[in-house]
DNA sequence: GGTTATACTGCAAGCGGTTGCTGCAACCGC
DNA sequence: GCGGTTGCAGCAACCGCTTGCAGTATAACC
C-alpha cells in the first residue's frame, strides 16, 4: 500500500540503486537525474521505510533517553531539549521513565538499547555498580552525573550552591540548614558538598537534615525540623522540597523570606509562581539536554571525540522573594 | 557483532526457520526442539533484531503518543500509564511533545506515523479541521476529545464540574466565576458548559473570565479580576491556573478558603501540596491512558472492535482546604 | 505391509533499502 | 586514433527475520 523505492524506480524508469542514491547520496548521481527522481518521489508521496533502512544501515536513528520521573519538573526541560535537538538531526527520541526505581534502570536500558543507536541517561540515583553495565551498553552519555570513562554532561551545581550560601550569608543568616535529597543521588552529593564547603568558608553554622525524597511532602516534614532548630536560612535539595517547606512555614504562621529564608534548586517553573516566589538555583536542564544529544551523536557518528568527553555547564542563583535579611533578634 | 538468528541456528544445528518458529510460534515446533533452541538462544544472548522483524512483519511494535506539553502536570500520568500498558503488551511508546503548538500536530503526527503502528493523540486544542487528517493517518485513538468516527477515550468532566458547582453552592456561594482555559481547548468547552449548566440549575450568578493559558501566571492575572468583581467562588480551568489564583490572593491578603474559595481541575500532585491544599476535580488521566492503549491495540490487532469505540471515564471532586463556607456578609 | 494422516523441519523467496562492483559511454591527452 | 581516465547507472548480494510450501520421517489406520 505504501509507495516503495521500487515503485519510484519503475515510475522513473530507473533502477532501485539509482533512486536510492539520488535520495541519499546525491553526489553520486547526475544532477538532472537526481532532480527528476526527487520530483517523482515527491509526487508519488514516497517515504522511505524506516525498518528497511535500519536493517541495512545498522542504525535505527532512534536515541534513548532515560529519566527517573517525567513528572519531576526538573526533567521536562531536558526531555524537550533532547527531543528538539534530536529532531534537528533526524533522530527520534525514545523515552524511558523508570518511575524512580533505580533497579529498573538496567533492564530498561538493555531493552531500549536494542532499538536505539545510543542512550542518554539522566538518572542521578543509579547505584554505582550499575554504571559499568550501563556504560557497556554502547554509546552512552550521562546527564548530571560524572562517570569515569563515560561521556557526560554535568551541571556544575557547586557554583550555584556557592552563590546560594553566599546570598544567605550576605543577608546575615548565621544558622542555615541543607535539606538533603535522596540518599544515592549523585546531584545531592554535589550540592551538599558545595554547601558544606561554602558555609565552612564563610563561617556559617550548617545543619544537615534529611535525606528527603524529592517531593513537596518531604519539605512539609522538613519545615518543622527547621523551625525546631531555630534555623533562619534553608537550602533545599530541590524546588519541590523547598515549596513544601514554604507551604508548611506559612501554615505555621512563619513568614518565608522574613522569618525564614528558603532557597530551592532547579528553578522550575513553579518557583516563579509560588507564593512567595522562590529563590532558586537555576540549573540549565535544556542546555544539558541539547549538549547531551550533541555529544551522543558525536560518539555515534564516530567523530574524533574521546568517548569520555566531559561537558560542564554553569548554574546560578536566581534571587526571588523567599529570601530576605535575617531578623536581627 | 550481535548474535543473529543464523548464529543460533548454526549452533543448534537447525535451520533458521525452525529457530524462528521455536521462538515466536512455539506450537509449530517440537517441544524438545523448542526448549533446546530457547536454551541455546539464551546462552548465546540472542536478541531478535527489531528492524528485521518489523520489515517482514509489517509492524514496528511502536505506538505513538502525542501530547501538547509534557511539563503540564495533567500529562505525566497519561504518559506513564500509556508506557506501562504498552510495555505489558510488548509495545514501546514514542512520545511527541508539540509544545502547545497545534499547528505542529499534523506534521508531527505524519512523521511519527511512519514509525509506529498507531497513534494516541491527547491534544485537546487541535483545530477541528485537522482532525480528519489526523484520523486518516490510520489507527488512532483520541484521548480527552470525542471525535466523530474515531475511537476515543474521554473523561466525563461534566460530572466532576457539576460536583464542583454543587460544592460551592452548598457552601453558600452565590457569585462564582469560571476561569476559561485556552480558547480552542475541547476540554475547556466541556468544563465550561458543565459549569454553566450547573450554576443555572442551582441559580448561581456565574461570571466567565478568560480565556487563559494553562499556566500559573494566568491565574495570577485572573485573581485580580476575581477580586474586583466581588466573587467568592472560583472554578478554574485547571490546577495551574487555580494555583496562580491562590498565590495572588494570598499576596493580596485575601484568604483562600475563607474569603474566596478556589477549585482547580486535574487533581495534580501539586494540589495536595499547595498551601492551602487545593480542592480539585480529579480527572483519571492514568485510567484514560491505559484504556487508550487497550483500544488502540484492539484496533491494530483488528479484534472485532468498531473503530469509533467510545469509552467514558468519570471525574469527581476532591475537596481540600481551598474551599470553605461563603462569608455571610 | 501399504497407505494416508500427522508432525516437524528445511528451502527459498521475499520485506525495502543499501552498496561494492561491473559495464558502458563520453571524454582526455598524446 | 588508441589506451586510459572519469562519470553515471545497473546488477546482485545482503541486512536479519518471517512464512508458504515442499519434503521427510514417524504414527496411525485398514
Amino acid at each position: 500500500m505504501a509507495v516503495t523505492l521500487a515503485d519510484v524506480a519503475a515510475a522513473a524508469g530507473l533502477s532501485g540503486s539509482t533512486v536510492s542514491r539520488a535520495l541519499s547520496a546525491p553526489e553520486k548521481v547526475n544532477a538532472t537525474t537526481r532532480e527528476r527522481v526527487e520530483r517523482i518521489a515527491r509526487e508519488m508521496g514516497y517515504v522511505p521505510n524506516h525498518s528497511a533502512r535500519s536493517l541495512t544501515a545498522g542504525r535505527t536513528d532512534l536515541i534513548g533517553l532515560m529519566v527517573p520521573d517525567i513528572a519531576n519538573p526538573f526533567f521536562p526541560p531536558i526531555i524537550k531539549a533532547v527531543q528538539a535537538r534530536g529532531m534537528q538531526h533526524g533522530r527520534t527520541v525514545l523515552i524511558a521513565d523508570v518511575d524512580e526505581r533505580p533497579a529498573d534502570e538496567l533492564p530498561r536500558a538493555r531493552t531500549m538499547r536494542r532499538q536505539v543507536d545510543g542512550l542518554i541517561i539522566a538518572s542521578p540515583r543509579t547505584p554505582d555498580d550499575l554504571m559499568d553495565e550501563l556504560l557497556a551498553l554502547g554509546p552512552v552519555v550521562f546527564v548530571n552525573r560524572a562517570v569515569p570513562g563515560a561521556a557526560s554532561v554535568v551541571i556544575d551545581e557547586a557554583g550555584g550552591m556557592d552563590q546560594a550560601v553566599e546570598h544567605l550569608a550576605a543577608l546575615g543568616h548565621r544558622n542555615i540548614a541543607y535539606l538533603n535529597g535522596p540518599k544515592r543521588s549523585w546531584s545531592n552529593t554535589q550540592r551538599r558538598n558545595a554547601v558544606l564547603a561554602a558555609s565552612a568558608r564563610l563561617g556559617l553554622e550548617l545543619v544537615e537534615l534529611g535525606p528527603f525524597e524529592a517531593q513537596v511532602q518531604s519539605g512539609v516534614h522538613a519545615a518543622d525540623l527547621v523551625i525546631a532548630r531555630g534555623i533562619t536560612g534553608v537550602i533545599a535539595y530541590d524546588d519541590l522540597i523547598a515549596l513544601g517547606v514554604m507551604a508548611r512555614l506559612t501554615e505555621r504562621g512563619v513568614r518565608t523570606g522574613a522569618d525564614i529564608s528558603v532557597i530551592g534548586v532547579d528553578d522550575s517553573p513553579m518557583s516563579a509562581m509560588a507564593y512567595p516566589t522562590l529563590t532558586s538555583v537555576h540549573v540549565p536542564g535544556d542546555a544539558a539536554g541539547s549538549q547531551a544529544v550533541d555529544t551522543l551523536l558525536a560518539i555515534i557518528e564516530d567523530r574524533q571525540v574521546e568517548d569520555d568527553e566531559h561537558v560542564v555547564l554553569d548554574s546560578r542563583l536566581i534571587v526571588r522573594s523567599s529570601t530576605g535579611p535575617a531578623r536581627t533578634t
